[in-house]
DNA sequence: GATTTTATTGAACAGTGTTCGGGAAAAGTC
DNA sequence: GACTTTTCCCGAACACTGTTCAATAAAATC
């Protein structure tokens, strides 16, 4: 419904038309637009952990499960633009936390770094909390997705070997 | 003028009103409000390059003067939010490129980095252009800098040290 | 069958970006 | 100085947006 339209020309009275109801008719469900597209967040979340649970399956525990897991976020964005882009929005309305509430994909990742570490395959420095060095290295997958899909999507050029050899040098800085 | 009130609630009649002009008296000067938005994006750009200019002027040529512009890219993100998210927002029609036309602060970025390599102070593997090590490194700051401004702005606490190692360590990966 | 509850709507309101005809003020020309 | 032309700006209007609310039809309950 979204992904073909973007979000930006992303009506209420649009959604309300293709879902046979008039616009007053989603006041009834929801409080306001922002909670469609929380709503929206939600469905997102699980479907972009699912593919990254199903790419730390696909690698042994180490450096080279947590670079699966980077490159299939990566994938994600790229063929889901529009929805990768409602997800980071500030359309929404949440109060985002990253430990406690269900961002998944963020627990996705830190399981696999914490398993990397304890495989001995990535070092963490002395009081640098795991929350963070996941933080780090999402930020690095998230900046080179959130730039091929907003500041350089009309920057033809192929990215992925490019993307993989950057992951890969940054998590070569984490050996032991 | 935009810094107070952000980006979404920036209106027109609101900026016309600002400067004593009627709404109409705008498209005298820009086509349409994209325009306008491109306009405030050049000027923002200038401005971030110029920081990064200093900040890579304020290290001596290595993988330490490339830390110093990335770490003034996110201190420019955070102490201007609002101006930080008006140039990466999607309301301008700018067609980006990267080597060509001037994105000022790419184009500072890739000068440190290219000085980084010729002092041996960094490594770039064959076949990856000087560009392609430039993005990573200005996505991994960049992703640090976009999070930290909207999907994590309401989680408190202090990313500063955590940002600096984790880009010391990914430079780490890119040593000789 | 009567009554309450649940869905749904059309019309309206305030706000948005944008267009257009018209009217002042300034600049240029004889 | 008078006349024309260009520059500048505004009010009103248009189509759109999210949102509210009284009214209505359908469903559920008693």
């Amino acid at each position: 419904m979204l992904r073909d339209h973007g979000l930006e020309s992303f009506s209420l009275r649009a959604l309300a038309k293709a879902a046979g109801f008039s616009p007053a008719a989603l006041y009834e469900y929801f409080d306001n637009k922002a909670a469609i597209v929380d709503a929206v967040q939600d469905l997102v979340d699980v479907e972009l952990s699912t593919a990254l649970r199903e790419a730390a399956e696909s690698e042994p525990p180490g450096r080279r499960r947590v670079t699966a897991v980077l490159l299939r976020y990566l994938a994600y964005a790229k063929e889901n633009r529009e929805e990768f882009l409602v997800l980071f929005s500030r359309l929404g309305s949440k109060a985002q936390s990253l430990q406690d509430s269900p961002h998944q994909p963020f627990q996705v990742l830190m399981a696999a770094v914490k398993d990397a570490e304890a495989e001995g395959d990535l070092r963490i420095r002395d009081g640098m909390p795991l929350e963070g060095v996941t933080y780090g290295l999402w930020a690095a997958a998230h900046g080179m997705a959130m730039l091929q899909a907003t500041y350089l999507q009309t920057f033809e050029a192929d990215f992925d070997l490019v993307d993989k050899w950057m992951l890969i040098d940054f998590l070569r800085g984490l050996r032991p």
